[in-house]
DNA sequence: AGGTTGACCACGG
DNA sequence: GCCGTGGCCAACC
């Protein structure tokens, strides 16, 4: 009933005249469930380009889509968030993870 | 066709 | 924890 569906959501990118590979990385980044996250070097390795984990990093910071191509979830393989180029910059990648962890935490403690 | 750029990574110091 | 360095790769100019 959402128009939301993974199908949908490429279709509404491929207006967007991207590369095969954006296209490979968004499509992987949809794959990430809410509450949890990749880091770029995960992601690359998904799309079979294992040591293209830079070029991942470029690719998401051209996401047409921010929030319906959660490419907030993608963050450092150390640990650290990373940057993001959405409106709000760094702050509301942290405040999206936080309140989606919390969120994520909370429907467990239910189950 | 070749150099530059960037939401990275690993390793040092 | 903070730089610098070398490596990596696709996109861009």
């Amino acid at each position: 009933m959402n128009g939301s569906g993974k199908e949908e959501i490429m279709k509404r990118l491929k207006k967007y005249g991207m590369t095969r590979f954006q296209t490979s990385v968004l499509r992987a980044t949809l794959d990430v469930p809410k509450g949890e996250v990749r880091t770029y070097g995960q992601i690359a390795t998904m799309i079979r380009h294992p040591k293209a984990y830079r070029a991942v990093g470029t690719a998401l910071s051209r996401n047409p889509l921010p929030i319906i191509v959660p490419c907030h979830r993608v963050i450092r393989s150390g640990g650290s968030l990373g940057n993001y180029s959405g409106k709000g910059g760094t702050r509301k990648k942290k405040l999206l993870l936080k309140k989606e962890m919390a969120t994520d935490f909370v429907a467990k403690l239910k189950k």
